[in-house]
DNA sequence: CCCGAAGTTTGCCCGGGCGCAAAGTCGCGA
DNA sequence: TCGCGACTTTGCGCCCGGGCAAACTTCGGG
């Protein structure tokens, strides 16, 4: 399952954030010390709380970042798409993991001995600001999340983690974006603080009135522009769109 | 109003993290390129969006870092304590302020010119580290109430930002331990994503339990165990103090 | 092809907490 | 010292959204 990775195709790395600013030979010395791995979907590829051993980069799929409560329900902190670390703890002065990556989809990672990190920061010239500009979008990002939580209503919220998610990782298709990993309403409602149910409710309104088209674990956006509406709250949600018969 | 810091003592910063492994002279080298200034309560240090020309260091008071939505309301992101950088956007590759620093009590900060923090970083060994590791901190921070928001309720998330409080910046008094700075019932309502009148409510409630002591702008916690009890959602809320049966 | 598990939808109820409003209290500056 | 503004308290009504429950649909595996 775990393999040596002497024949990864170093073009596969050189337009990543971390290591776009690196010579050719750098990229092969960095490879050469990576472990591949595919993982399916749905595995703990790390767990809150364990010893922060390796750090991560996504290939490919997707990553949800999830913390437990006491009571056993889970939170999405983040979303990571292809191309970033993750698990890089070190990097926050931490020795373990402060929470749990799970894969979301079927996902492709490289990853590599803590220890290597150090080294890393220190020879390879932009690997570290790379690292902390991603860092520092990641708390952009929670700080968005932290503000929404705090002011906005379930439907603008629930909105808004969508839109986030079709702009990460939407894919085109004939009548609007999908998003290109399966997602359930429990995931949805893991991410904006509320319950499945609420969010069914949700996407069966929107779905009446054209702004979305879903199915069991897929979610196509047909009206984002109309969405965004919603997600800031002004759209009055009533019955407007299709009047009384 | 702002002066030259020659005259600053050295050992004000010796114990602090991010110089705490530092050599006598090199902390002099950098005191002796910091701004000192005083700044009264309420004041704002930078503002959110503007060019993050600065870097800070909070020797003394309180920080609240805050944002504010299109439709007004602001939300506390953080409370920065005495002994914290603030505003280091250049370390999370921004080029400006991601939030607004307001000061919540009077406040002694040191600053420096942003061109000076690549060369702190590189030339001051255990500056970076220290200095990520408090960012990880604030990370873990805001990840925990991401987490409360997305799952407590309103009496928690309240008991939880108290406590917090009384820990970061509670200073022992006679029946209790008090928080050592001016703080509202707004306040309190922007760190926990509620109204003022709901906050009211709670610390009529708790004072009326004798877990709290509050006046204008003054909250003292007279039980704690008790309001961790609250913040847990354990413990019945009823008028249960006089029991029934 | 069938069965069971996982995921989804919907109805109903009800209660926490927000909006609104009014009154009370404290502290500061003129 | 007075008056005003800032802060706080409390009451009341309503509604959003959670809890619970049941039925339905889809998928995958035997």
């Amino acid at each position: 399952m775990r393999k040596r990775s002497p024949g990864l195709d170093e073009s596969l790395l050189t337009h990543l954030p971390p290591f776009s600013r690196l010579e050719r030979h750098q990229i092969r010395a960095i490879l050469d010390q990576a472990t591949s791995r595919r993982h399916d979907v749905g595995v703990h590829i790390f767990d809150e709380g364990a010893e922060a051993d390796r750090f991560y980069l996504l290939l490919d799929g997707y990553i949800r970042v999830v913390r437990i409560t006491p009571t056993g329900d889970q939170v999405v902190a983040l979303h990571i798409p292809p191309g970033q670390l993750f698990g890089i703890a070190q990097a926050l002065g931490r020795d373990r993991y402060p929470a749990t990556a799970i894969t979301a989809a079927e996902a492709l990672t490289l990853s590599w001995p803590m220890r290597l990190w150090t080294p890393f920061v220190s020879e390879y010239d932009g690997f570290a600001s790379e690292t902390y500009a991603t860092v520092g979008n990641r708390i952009g990002e929670m700080n968005t999340r932290l503000v929404e939580m705090a002011t906005q209503a379930v439907e603008q919220r629930v909105a808004n983690a969508l839109l986030r998610l079709v702009n990460q990782t939407g894919r085109r298709v004939d009548d609007g974006i999908e998003i290109d990993f399966p997602i359930t309403r429990q995931d949805l409602s893991e991410m904006t603080g509320t319950t499945l149910h609420t969010v069914s409710r949700l996407l069966s309104a929107w779905e009446r009135d054209g702004l979305v088209r879903s199915a069991r674990k897929r979610i196509t956006v047909t009206d984002a522009h109309a969405l965004v509406l919603r997600s800031q709250g002004s759209a009055a949600p009533d019955d407007t769109v299709t009047p009384p018969r």
